[in-house]
DNA sequence: AAGGGGTCCAACCGCATACCG
DNA sequence: TCGGTATGCGGTTGGACCCCT
């Protein structure tokens, strides 16, 4: 580990600590920067980098060495969801916490829930993410999204809808998070770092749509109002996302405000909006200055033009709650029973009536009244999950397993069944620890390897698809996102038709 | 008690980007 | 504008530790 004694060799391995002394010594007097002049002022025999990755890591001050408490876990879960694999940008939301910290978290959370057959988001998570893009405008340009679970290459209002299902397609996709065991480069977006957005790619804040899921994210998290830390549920909170009872209003108007500049534009998932001249986005490399600016660690900001509520998918569903919970869409339902049955707290599931509670979280919490959003063309304010890109998604999917469970029947069904959590202390899944909504949290998909002829039926989709090393999320974003997209321009009723008739059988696996 | 597997953590590496002359 | 350097970021690796059998 150590390099070898040659005169001007570097050091490696770990460090002691009077190293650590020494590094110390040196910021504090000189400050942080210049670090590969570090040892020629301190005798340092460690290269710049590596000195500087010391301090940040480990010896900078206010760094939290406590192990991450449920509602940083969960802030984890809500900006991977959202950011993808931007480590550094996530422990700018997270005061005290490094990016390898938040890496190293992640990597082992992902490991072991991808061993056990868990999805890597909570469903909460994963459709609000479906929800979150929002065409308030063209974008003019097209910045990179980062989101390993959305890749979106479209441009025009038309498409984004189907950036939407190209998120929802990948909230069932089991690769949804293995892809990023080692694919992440391949999920993230390809093409380039964020901030390289900022070389020419802006977002307005106006692109921020709709404040009823972020109040609902927070309210499904049940956090504790007393919760001192971390700041950014302050921010959250009480500056953000003040929680009102009152599902109708909106007040995204502060919110985008809160937003300009944060990484939650710039990374594209509040984007869908034109170019912001003179914001350049990119801020300087100290992360706290972040954690000010950016109010979004929530994030998963609804989609008032939800992709999906272009759909009038009245007809394509029975009902409003139903749909949700239809067989349809039991990639997540089961995987949520699975997950359920292994909690404390399955029983007040199985005994309450479950999916109703169930349903009606989901309908009424992350699938806010649309009537009360700024729907798109044609869409449906009268039914609320109607247009949802869930209930078209689920319509249009073949289920996970070959149990024809229906609605909350399925529900009940699979609840007897013996699953042995594989963490019954999974902080989305811990009603414990999010209180009495844990039920609601617990929504997990089963872990099911796709086939390789996911799309192999399509000629679009069928591309590129055939081995595992192919990005799932890429796969499948790409397939649909490229495969729909090219019917965009189309009246709704004919949307849904070509949504319907897109071949969705042939993603098998997929969700 | 020993061994194996899993987890955590620290650190390194390579690449991309920013900065500067 | 270009090239060199510094810095930042994400991926990966490897060791220490823990737990289970």
């Amino acid at each position: 580990m150590v390099g070898k004694g040659g005169g001007g060799s570097l050091k490696k391995g770990p460090w002691t600590s009077s190293e650590d002394a020494v590094l110390v010594d040196y910021v504090n007097k000189h400050g942080e920067g210049n670090w590969n002049a570090l040892h020629k002022y301190s005798g340092l025999r460690r290269c710049g980098k590596s000195c500087r990755l010391r301090w940040a890591n480990h010896l900078r001050p206010n760094l939290k060495k406590s192990a991450f408490i449920p509602e940083e876990e969960r802030a984890i879960l809500e900006l991977h969801a959202k950011l993808g694999n931007k480590w550094a940008r996530m422990a700018a939301q997270l005061p005290g916490r490094t990016d390898n910290e938040i890496k190293n978290y992640w990597n082992t959370r992902l490991k072991r829930r991808q061993r056990a057959g868990l999805p890597l988001y909570p469903p909460d998570i994963m459709l609000h993410d479906a929800n979150q893009y929002t065409p308030t405008q063209p974008k003019v340009a097209d910045p990179p999204h980062d989101h390993p679970l959305l890749n979106s290459k479209t441009v025009t209002s038309s498409s984004i809808r189907f950036d939407g299902l190209n998120h929802i397609a990948m909230t069932c996709n089991p690769f949804s998070g293995l892809s990023e065991i080692s694919g992440g480069s391949v999920l993230n977006n390809p093409n380039q770092r964020l901030k390289r957005l900022g070389d020419g790619s802006f977002v307005q804040p106006s692109s921020i749509s709709s404040f009823n899921d972020i109040k609902n994210t927070q309210a499904c998290f049940n956090r504790t109002p007393t919760y001192p830390q971390p700041a950014i549920w302050d921010l959250f909170s009480a500056q953000a996302f003040p929680y009102d009872p009152d599902p109708s209003s909106t007040r995204m108007s502060a919110f985008g405000e809160a937003l300009v500049g944060s990484h939650a534009l710039v990374n594209g998932i509040f984007s869908a909006s034109g170019p912001l001249p003179g914001l350049k986005l990119e801020l300087p490399s100290s992360q706290f200055a972040e954690s000010v600016t950016t109010t979004g660690l929530s994030t998963v900001v609804p989609n008032v033009n939800d992709p999906f509520a272009q759909y009038p998918l009245t007809a394509h569903l029975p009902k409003q709650t139903d749909s949700f919970l239809s067989p349809n869409y039991s990639g997540l339902l089961e995987s949520l029973l699975h997950e359920a049955q292994g909690m404390s707290g399955i029983n007040s599931l199985s005994s309450s009536g479950s999916s109703s509670e169930l349903t009606s979280f989901i309908v009424n919490g992350f699938f806010p009244s649309q009537s009360k959003l700024k729907c798109g063309v044609n869409s449906d304010p009268a039914t609320p999950l109607n247009g949802t890109a869930s209930s078209g998604f689920s319509e249009n999917t073949p289920t996970w397993s070959a149990s024809p469970c229906h609605e909350s029947t399925s529900v009940q069904s699979q609840i007897g069944k013996k699953v042995k959590p594989e963490e019954p202390n999974e902080e989305y899944i811990s009603s414990s620890s999010y209180g009495d909504e844990g039920v609601s949290t617990i929504f997990a998909r089963p872990y099911v390897l796709p086939t390789s002829d996911w799309c192999s039926h399509n000629t679009e989709m069928g591309k590129e698809q055939s081995t595992v090393t192919d990005s799932p999320a890429t796969v499948l974003s790409d397939a649909l996102g490229v495969g729909i997209q090219q019917t965009v321009s189309m009246n709704s009723t004919s949307q849904v038709w070509e949504l319907a008739s897109f071949p969705w059988s042939n993603l098998q696996g997929a969700c």
